[in-house]
DNA sequence: CGTTTGAGTTTACTTTCAGAGACTCAGCGA
DNA sequence: TCGCTGAGTCTCTGAAAGTAAACTCAAACG
C-alpha cells in the first residue's frame, strides 16, 4: 500500500473516491498566470521593462489583452504600479514587480530551464542568469529540508491539510 | 554600466535596440505546455492516472481537448504509449511519462509552491510534496553552481550564445 | 490653439475553447 | 454473431480569447 492511500485510511476517506482537484495549488496559479501573454509581461518586466508602450513593443501583443493583462497582474499583487515623470512630457503609470511578484521566478526559471534544455538553438540560451556577486550560473533545483538535492522520481505526493475527495455525485 | 550592456558592447551589438524575444526559453516551453488543460494532464500522470479515461474522470475535460493534448505531449517526447491490458478486455494505450516530461516537475513544482503559499484553502494545501526515502517535505529553490541558495533579486541575466537584437525594420 | 504622445478603450472580425451528443472501431465474452 | 467497453473521432452551438485598427483623453510643447 503506497503511502497516499496510507494517509487516507488513516483519515477514514475512501482511496478509491477520486480527488477533488477543485483547491489544486496548480490550477490555481494557473487561473493567475496561465493566460497567454502574462508570463512574457512578467519575463519583460525581469528584464528591465516597465511601461505600456515597451510591453507593447518588445512583445507585439494587442494592446486590449496588454491593459487586461496588466490590470489582473496588478490586482493579484504580483504588479503595483508607480508613476514615472520623462522630463517635458505629464506623468505616467509604470509597472514594478512586487514580493509577490518575485515569489514566481522559481516556476518561470523551471520553464526557462526547461526550453534552454530542449528547445535552444544550436548555439545555446539566448539568456543566461546569474549570480549577480558571484556570477556563477545559477539554476532551479529541487530540494529537501535538510538541504539535500531531490530527484524528480524520488518525490512523493501525499495527502494535505486541505485534501477531499469527490463524492460519486 | 550594467553586466547586460557591457556584454552587448563586448559583442558590438547596440544595447539600444529591442532584445529578439523569438528564441525566448519560457515562451518556447509554453508553445508546448502553455495551452489549457496540458499542466494539468501532466499533474495527474505524476498523480497516478495514465489511461484516457482517467483524465477525463479527473479533469472533467472535453474529450476531443483531451485527446488532442495527449497527442501533443506524446510527439513531443513529455508522455510515451505503452499498452495495457485488464483481464478479460482488449489491449488499450495508457500514457507514461518520459524523462522529458519528468524534467518539467521543478517548473511545476514552483507553481505548486506558488499557489500554496499565496492561493491555498485556510487548511494548508491540498497535496504535499516529500522525499520517499527520508519523509521530509521537499521545495523548489534557486542555486549557484556553487550550491548555494541565491535570491530572486540576485539573479542578473546577460545574454547568452544564441542573443539576438531585433534590427529596427 | 493646434499638435504630439503615452496609455489606454472600443469596435469589428477571426480563431479557439467549452460542452454535449452521436458515432466508430477492435477485440472479448456469452 | 451480438452486445459491451475503452478510447477515441466528428459535428454542432455558444462563449471566450485573440487580433487589428480606429478612436479617446489629458497634459505638454510650439
Amino acid at each position: 500500500m503506497d503511502a497516499w492511500t496510507e494517509l487516507l485510511q488513516d483519515t477514514g476517506m475512501d482511496p478509491r473516491l477520486d480527488r477533488d482537484t477543485s483547491n489544486c495549488s496548480i490550477a490555481r496559479t494557473l487561473e493567475v498566470v496561465g493566460e497567454k501573454w502574462t508570463i512574457l509581461i512578467l519575463r519583460e518586466v525581469w528584464y528591465g521593462s516597465s511601461r505600456f508602450s515597451e510591453f507593447e513593443r518588445v512583445l507585439g501583443c494587442p494592446r486590449n489583452l496588454l491593459a487586461a493583462r496588466l490590470r489582473m497582474l496588478v490586482e493579484e499583487g504580483i504588479l503595483a504600479t508607480e508613476t514615472y515623470k520623462e522630463p517635458g512630457s505629464r506623468s505616467r503609470p509604470k509597472y514594478v514587480i512586487t514580493s509577490k511578484g518575485m515569489d514566481l521566478v522559481p516556476a518561470v526559471m523551471g520553464l526557462l530551464q526547461w526550453g534552454d534544455r530542449y528547445r535552444a538553438d544550436p548555439e545555446g540560451p539566448a539568456v543566461l542568469a546569474r549570480h549577480r556577486e558571484c556570477g556563477a550560473h545559477v539554476d532551479v533545483q529541487i530540494r529537501c529540508e535538510q538541504g539535500h538535492p531531490v530527484q524528480a522520481k524520488d518525490i512523493e505526493s501525499v495527502p494535505g491539510p486541505a485534501f477531499r475527495v469527490r463524492s460519486p455525485e
